[in-house]
DNA sequence: TGAAAAAAAACGAACGTTCGTTACTATTGT
DNA sequence: ACAATAGTAACGAACGTTCGTTTTTTTTCA
């Protein structure tokens, strides 16, 4: 029976490797997941895998490209709203951190990536990625009067390590006695960055 | 009888075999290093190895716990020399980076860590750094005066994350085309940090 | 001190298991 | 129909670990 669906079989089996070697390589890393889990958790047979993929190392290195935390996290900063910068920096980074909160794995896979891929594949993926950042540099630079004579370059990897650390640091402090977290650590690290880069108003 | 100020045997080869398997699990991770890797770099053979390691495991929390970058880089900061939180700030995190750039593999081994250990031994791993990181939030205290009033320990956590990024994007960009790198990236960073946590002076 | 006894450490083969991959056959989708 | 996709079984290599044994280091006691 035909489903009702514009993708081929072999397309959206496909796809479920992918979807489950993804949820896998999160949770154990490259080397520490083996193809009979990901065919396991994809509903295949080991064997059938290889219609769809040459080898292992082919599906991670489908998953980092498609499953890249920035094809989420840069069309959303791009699309921030703001006509200040203030409102623009405090919007783009709410919404970053909501989505690395609403999908925690996806530090994860760039972590993975560094360990596991470094040197590989990693000049590959930036090579996917680093297109997309320039954008949102041209945003920084939209607001060129209102900030500090910064490369705006500096000032997206600022604000990108300023806020994946934000994100991080919270990740680690799960474990930790809640006495000693502050509260309201976003705003604070939002205080930091705006101060840090926006100019001083002379009047 | 044994000679307090020399090491024995054992204590050694155990030392040797921690060191090999650091650096594999720095170049490969966790799950990417096998045993004999770590018996033919220690110079042993591979059953030699469980006279001193109950099993593959314990020596990677060894390997965590004993050269874990927060031991070197936390004292290093702490002695930062600096009168006011400009000079503190600028001596410290050139000092951080300047460490973080003769051992690259620090940062490694941190992913490593929450790649493949995460929830196993990291809050172990906190309860070993965590207290030598209080001394360095009461050196942000101690300037309370010349600083806007943000938590210590989230200027702690801004501090780290956004020179740890700093060092991190400097790596990944090793492979960009170096015409998109502006120069002076340090200082721009700093820059923005002592702006964003420094006092409006009031004169 | 120095030989004997004990303990620790190193060895290398072998264990059972799992690894990624392949070959081949059966089934399915279009 | 026939290409695409799935399943089964097997391959050799590598995995972590254990084993009995030998060698080296440390301790004991004259």
């Amino acid at each position: 029976m035909p489903q009702p669906s514009s993708l081929t079989k072999g397309e959206r089996t496909r796809q479920t490797i992918i979807d489950a070697a993804h949820t896998l390589i999160v949770e154990q890393g490259y080397a520490g997941t083996s193809m009979r889990q990901i065919s396991e958790r994809a509903g295949l047979a080991l064997g059938g895998i290889y219609n769809h993929f040459p080898n292992k190392e082919a599906i991670f290195v489908e998953v980092i490209i498609s499953k890249h935390p920035f094809h989420q996290v840069l069309p959303l900063l791009q699309a921030a709203p703001g006509d200040t910068v203030e409102e623009f920096v405090r919007n783009a980074a709410k919404r970053m951190i909501a989505e690395l909160g609403r999908r925690p794995d996806f530090i994860k896979l760039i972590f993975v990536e560094l360990v596991e891929f470094e040197g590989r594949d990693l000049p590959r993926m930036f090579q996917v990625i680093f297109p997309q950042v320039l954008p949102l540099v041209q945003r920084f630079q939209s607001h060129e009067g209102e900030l500090r004579p910064i490369d705006p370059f500096i000032l997206f990897r600022a604000f990108l390590g300023l806020f994946i650390s934000y994100y991080m640091t919270e990740l680690l402090l799960a474990g930790i006695p809640a006495a000693l977290k502050p509260e309201n650590s976003f705003d604070s690290f939002v205080e930091i960055f705006l101060h840090g880069v926006i100019a001083a108003k002379d009047n």
